[in-house]
DNA sequence: GTCTATACTGAGATAGAC
DNA sequence: GTCTATCTCAGTATAGAC
């Protein structure tokens, strides 16, 4: 019997994608998924937590490559910079994957509980990289921040790679960045005060 | 038998909630909620879609709230003031709700699942508020990162209250602000060309 | 309101890789 | 020998169909 990330559970990851192209995410059973894999349903839990893990697989891979990424950028980035270069330390991987990771996407998209899933492992792969972030000492109240920051931006590159498969990844990066630039620059003006005299309603207070 | 918003609803939020907090949410089942409530475990299905969803009812309170505030707000303002404007027209609800919301967190923070699922909200939240912005005008393009942006200083906040009860959520909105401004800062030297020069490594690409 | 499919869990046993 | 992948069997609870 062949040890971990071994043959079984990439077959099973293979027969869950298959599965759930063809037919639909709710209208597979695991059961269907192991026996195609030609393994017992208990295996199936055996190598994935439930039935949405097996499709994320790959979301531990591209996270290591942006942690080793904020860890081995310069040390005179400032934080931001520094995740965008991490990002882009990621291109080729995620070029290199657009045979697989398109229809995997499309699949997701689909699935109400699989876009939850993945969102949830993008608020992780955002804790890590605020984690990678503090390591090299950004300091504790904005590792956070600009973490998501910088999730923003990737999911945004993300999103317009799919739509756009003709640009590079790299020119979506920088235009991206320019449009969070422009974005950002009328807060220099913004404060508390300037908006004090401005008519600000209230709402009231319902249940929640 | 009352309808909808009716005391049974009400009632099954209130026995989840205490259930899900004393005795943590995988050890309690929809049966007991049910029972605790007065009513039969079918009736909480009727209400709620599933054991996760009795918890998130005041997310779409919030939601409307947040949007209304973008479609009031003054035509004047670029997009993410228009974001920040609408945040603060929900600090009195927040604050009202501090009372609710603090346990709620509480068990959310505490529940895998319950975090996923308040990430699909979030998510959510963040589609509406792109939509209003489009709506009032803000370019296709631009619309989903400043939503987006918007966001993670709106969470940033929440967390920090949530640390910083003391606080008040203007100074905690009009901090977090500042934080983006000095992240977003060195922005202004960022190109593709810059970095041209600079070794980035490129990861072989795996599986995913 | 009733019935049921199926996602998921636990304990225990086997067997091959090291 | 240990370790780990796999299977068997039995069970519970969620959620959807009727």
């Amino acid at each position: 019997m062949p040890r971990d990330g071994g043959p079984a559970r990439l077959r099973l990851r293979q027969a869950a994608l298959d599965l759930y192209e063809q037919r639909g995410y709710d209208q597979v059973t695991t059961a269907e998924i192991a026996a195609r894999a030609g393994v017992t349903e208990r295996t199936f839990y055996r190598h994935f937590a439930d039935k949405r893990e097996v499709l994320f697989e790959g979301e531990a891979a591209l996270r290591d490559i942006l942690v080793t990424g904020v860890a081995d950028a310069p040390r005179t980035l400032a934080p931001l910079p520094t995740l965008l270069w991490s990002f882009r330390s990621a291109v080729s991987l995620l070029e290199g994957n657009r045979r697989v990771s398109e229809p995997l996407q499309r699949v997701i998209a689909a699935t109400p509980a699989l876009r939850e899933r993945q969102q949830a492992k993008t608020a992780i792969l955002t804790e890590a990289l605020a984690t990678a972030l503090r390591d090299r000492g950004t300091p504790e109240s904005t590792a956070a921040l600009t973490a998501q920051i910088g999730m923003a931006v990737f999911s945004h590159v993300a999103a317009a790679w799919f739509l756009h498969p003709d640009k590079s990844l790299d020119k979506l990066l920088s235009d991206t960045v320019e449009d969070l630039r422009t974005l950002t620059a009328p807060l220099a003006t913004y404060g508390p005060e300037q908006h004090a005299d401005v008519e600000v309603p209230r709402a009231t207070a319902p249940e929640r």
